[in-house]
DNA sequence: TATTGTTATACTCTATAACTATA
DNA sequence: TATAGTTATAGAGTATAACAATA
């Protein structure tokens, strides 16, 4: 099951009626969505139950653990969430604390984010696990497959960004 | 900018510390996960704001234009939703007028599904412009990417499925 | 006036279980 | 007892805007 096609067969022109058929099962938007429904479901074993986190939280735990010292709003920058997503990930890591923040004395709005050392456990829990889940995933792939996937995903990224209606 | 490779480079060990780190950016669920929000919310312009229905009941009217006529649970097979899901999606599209049902008189549990003719023409609009956001998708890959994509999603779609925590 | 970050609001989505009716 | 499908409930997540503090 599941290794076929997508789109280049995806339609198919019937003959006897002008009909156009979409294979939903071979739709790339279909299977790129659920795919990552279903990677996002098994990926999140690895924090939910144990941490009592979901993945805005651990997108800013993995982000300060590759930067230790961010603010709210370039965590935002870098994982691409909504402002309000980061604060609240922010403090309900806080409550957990897991993350400490301290005023920047040279612009008092802001405020300087690092991983308590509680979170740095956590952190240092939760790579070398993911890291595993992933490699799971790409040991799956052929060796050119692997190779290619970080080009093809920025060229879907890209293609779907530029994507506006007809 | 994107264009980074995934996970062969997504760690590094450094030999400073021994601290693991994990780049987000470059780490093959988050890229996954990340391109499909993406590409779900650029794709649902295609059917939300003109029909008003989100991507379950865009599934239904995918799934009901390939096989004519379905039962909820055969939907529910088809594409992987809770039959409450479906059990929605499928009343939503009923007040909408897409979908009309009919009881099955050898077994009264069960309905009969299928697009009414203002559904049909709803899925004649849909369909030609679903498949040319799915090509401009495609295109922007090359050749040899756009023929490896459908075994690479149904490759990465089983490992998901099969992994278990340690 | 613009920016950082928080809070409020309302809305959608989801998961689970409980339920009806049929088998 | 089991299945098809619906409804109830509560919880999680989301988007938007409004807001306070600071620049």
């Amino acid at each position: 099951m599941s290794h076929e096609p997508v789109s280049p067969t995806a339609h198919t022109a019937s003959s006897v009626s002008d009909r156009p058929v979409l294979k939903l099962n071979q739709f790339l938007p279909y299977r790129l969505i659920h795919l990552a429904e279903t990677v996002s479901r098994s990926f999140s074993q690895i924090y939910a139950d144990q941490y009592g986190i979901g993945i805005p939280e651990w997108r800013v735990i993995a982000t300060l653990g590759e930067h230790p010292t961010m603010t709210a709003r370039d965590i935002g920058t870098a994982t691409s969430m909504h402002k309000t997503k980061v604060s609240r990930a922010v403090a309900t890591l806080e409550s957990r604390g897991y993350v400490e923040r301290e005023k920047n004395p040279d612009d008092l709005r802001e405020q300087v984010l690092k991983l308590s050392s509680q979170g740095n456990a956590v952190y240092a829990d939760l790579v070398p696990r993911a890291l595993a889940y992933s490699k799971e995933l790409e040991d799956a792939l052929t060796e050119e497959q692997s190779e290619l996937l970080g080009d093809i995903f920025g060229r879907l990224h890209d293609a779907a960004n530029a994507y506006r209606p007809d």
